[in-house]
DNA sequence: TCTTGTATTGTAACCGATTGCATTAACTTG
DNA sequence: CAAGTTAATGCAATCGGTTACAATACAAGA
């Protein structure tokens, strides 16, 4: 067991004050450039590491951030987070990271941990049935800032990093359209979500602009787990008066469906075609292969941890009013082309 | 923005001293119960919260542990991490969760990141390419504690938690020779990794067991990547004597080799059987769906996190010479079923 | 030579919780 | 009623960096 060595240790070996080993330790132009190097280097040889305690303690700032996730385990959610860790990385920040498992309850004590842990900001991407802002207000009247990513609130006072879901949901419903579909049927999740909200209004302008009728029945809100998959494509059997077309907005939720209607002799894309979103690796194993949205998650990661350093740093300060919009990107694949191009 | 308050302004209030009321938040048998409950009143009334740098500062615990994975983004890691959270929380303690990439040269910076954080502990589960034991000694000398689960490096003074692999193996390919194949080629990655090594080990045992001889080409070592998977099966295409089965350790890869055998004319399983490894959801979207064996990530995760704790407290030894081993599980799915049970 | 400026280093008071060692009050017991 | 216990609380040092405010040394300018 190494002893754990200090700056009085390195002060008193060098015949310096704890003060100077301090200040060389953080570079601070007041001290001599050979005083530095001479403290570095003993340093280094010592094995000496910083008490990030004593320093917190003093500086009050911890210089860790906390990242909320609905869950980590889709690729879009792992890659954002790496892209959030490199940047955090370059800058030094650590991240406490933690799943709300689509929660609310647990996402509050989620929050509730990483404000006793004096985190310096959160990144939250909300869980499905958030609906109060309370457990974030904690953080907002103490001044920490807070930035919502993919699944956001809205708040005057929170920066916001998302794709443009609209857009994204009209592209991806007017593909259907393009493809000949008349009557399509839309699968989304909880409403109360941007993300989800946003989709259908998409999906609704693409209907529109074509002067189709839009028919309620064919919005379906669901938790776009498989089971729901499985549920859509047995309700869509009993259905009189069947959709031609299918935009779920989750591939493994939709890939479960295809399957499903398959299974039931359904042909895809001829009788039924499909449109899912994420680009998640299911959509490329299920057959036909499954068009898609493509989401930035790496860059959104990036961004999103940029802005929130930036606010921190006050290099630059989160425009609330406006939030970060990324370029999502249809994928167009087998499931839905029933025109070849000619 | 709110004021922080302290035990310093408790006691003023209170007309305590400072320490009293440290240990009445400890709860300190000392204190008299009725001056434990009045700090306690004033403290929540006020939204005391413990200045945690102070306290670890003092005690020279920080009550967060290091946990450093290849990825986030498989089912099964998540599920892991789910795990561990929910006991971790149990006992008050913080996760600093990281990704390595699978590379080591990530994993080491991230190993140092966590030392100089002062994790009370590290959780791992090792990256690909990782050779040297060096920047988990580090933790080692100072008496930190380390734990491996499903990625284990062996070491006498660190845990370990893993599925029997060996076993695993064994069962899925002999569930294939049960099929009826004769000639199993076999999928893996890096066999400097335990899992993948002891697999191998599995799968020979299981070979020689039916006195089948061992034909080392049919044995190869891949990153198991999506383009890995169709990587095989184009080497497949190109064999003179093409195997019958083929067991691949990973889900996504061999869903993505399945599929382009079926592309490539390929019937399955009856011109060769397949079989997976992970349960992960694209074993289930894939058609035919996937035989593959089941990983229990939440019990490996609650299980590693209650071993950490217990060797931090003292309450239970890590026996390092014994590793954990949890129970694995086939799951025989269409993608390996040629005989019908009668 | 004396004053002023600049570069570098030192002194000491924090930050907020913890804890060994008193101290005080109240209660038992012979 | 004195001596000894027990219960409850207070004092003050400590953990290891940080930083406002000196202090010192040396060089340049008057």
């Amino acid at each position: 067991m190494e002893k754990e060595i200090t700056i009085y240790d390195l002060a008193k070996i060098l015949s310096l004050s704890p003060a100077t080993v301090s200040r060389a330790l953080n570079d601070h132009p007041a001290i001599n450039a050979k005083t530095k190097v001479l403290i570095a280097e003993k340093a280094a040889e010592l094995g000496y590491r910083s008490n990030t305690f004593a320093s917190h303690l003093r500086t009050r700032k911890t210089n860790t951030l906390g990242v909320i996730v609905p869950r980590l385990n889709s690729n879009f959610m792992s890659t954002v987070l790496a892209g959030m860790e490199e940047v955090a990385n370059n800058f030094g920040y650590n991240l406490l990271i933690s799943q709300s498992l689509e929660s609310e309850l647990k996402e509050q004590a989620n929050a509730k941990t990483m404000f006793n842990s004096r985190v310096d900001g959160l990144l939250v991407s909300v869980a499905y049935d958030t609906d109060s802002f309370e457990h974030f207000s904690t953080f907002i009247n103490r001044n920490i800032p807070v930035l919502f990513f993919d699944r956001i609130m809205n708040h005057p006072q929170c920066g916001a990093v998302i794709i443009d879901n609209e857009q994204a949901g009209y592209d991806a419903t007017r593909h259907l359209l393009d493809q000949g579909c008349r009557r399509i049927m839309h699968v989304t999740g909880d409403l109360r979500r941007n993300v989800y909200a946003d989709r259908l209004e998409g999906f609704k302008r693409a209907i529109a602009d074509q002067n189709l009728p839009l028919d309620n029945r064919l919005v379906i809100s669901t938790d776009l787990s498989q089971e729901a998959g499985r549920a859509i494509a047995e309700q869509i059997d009993g259905m009189e008066e069947k959709p031609d077309g299918l935009f779920i907005t989750n591939d493994l939720c939709a890939a479960i469906c295809l399957q499903a209607l398959k299974e039931r002799g359904y042909t895809i894309p001829q009788e039924m075609a499909i449109v899912g979103f994420n680009n998640d690796p299911v959509s490329q194993v299920v057959s036909p292969q499954l068009t898609t949205v493509f989401y930035p998650g790496y860059q959104m990661g990036k961004t999103a941890m940029t802005t929130m350093i930036g606010q921190l740093n006050g290099t630059k300060l989160i425009d609330n009013l406006e939030p970060i919009i990324l370029r999502s990107e249809l994928i167009i694949r087998r499931s839905s082309i029933r025109l070849e191009k000619s």
